[in-house]
DNA sequence: GTCTTGTAATTAACATGTTAATCAAAAATA
DNA sequence: TATTTTTGATTAACATGTTAATTACAAGAC
């Protein structure tokens, strides 16, 4: 995936945190469990990604009101912004490999994964 | 993949660790850069690797005769009883998982990711 | 209300992923 | 042959993957 990994270094993200910004952009306000869910990364991983992301000013972090477990995760305009500005050539890049390798294989290949994630063995 | 990890928490390896002792029982003596090829890591990680398990007596590290820049690679007596005990085990975990999931899809699903590796967006 | 149990999130420790830099040895070139 | 270039492998630095332990708070049971 060079031109996507090309695409991010010029945003100046790896792609975890571009897909916590993205699907933050995408969804609003999160709490860290749906977010790590959505961003399919485990709550370790999320939770050092999203200090990182709050000391660039990309996304905020606040208290539940009512639970005093949970946060509430939120990106930024600056965190939109950076998606704004990149997000076309991310489209593009996943646009010409779709037409590149076929529309309908990508479906099939994507059906098949999807069906392989769901088996439980046993 | 709940079992495989079970089962190699019990040989006492990580996934990787155990993917460069199969390649190295299946191949027999080879070079770092065709081992990392074949078990599908980069050279800094096969590294590591290669040193940990030289540690545990796992494998054996010598120099190239002729070409001093290379290595050459071989599992000793022990990895491979590691592996002999275990390859078993693990070669029922796949096979139940591809009557599960039905050899048909599994060789269409391997196909599309071959293709789908196969791409070069230019 | 106290005690227990369960849940959300973080922290810790270690292994791997990733890119760039480094180093030694081989190969190519003048 | 001396110089340059290329190659094989390692090291460095930082980010993430993974499992277990920990902490704080909430919810249930008594």
């Amino acid at each position: 995936m060079g031109p996507i990994r090309l695409m991010l270094t010029g945003a100046g993200v790896t792609e975890q945190q571009w897909r916590v910004l993205r699907v933050l952009a995408e969804n609003g306000v999160m709490d860290p469990t749906a977010l790590s869910e959505a961003s399919c990364l485990l709550l370790p991983s999320l939770t050092r990604i999203v200090n990182y992301l709050e000391k660039q000013n990309l996304v905020t972090r606040a208290r539940h009101q009512t639970d005093g477990r949970r946060f509430l995760l939120e990106i930024t305009p600056l965190g939109n912004a950076l998606i704004a500005s990149n997000i076309p050539h991310s489209n593009e890049i996943y646009a010409a490999l779709e037409k590149q390798f076929g529309p309908d294989k990508m479906e099939q290949l994507l059906d098949l994964l999807q069906d392989l994630s769901n088996i439980d063995l046993k």
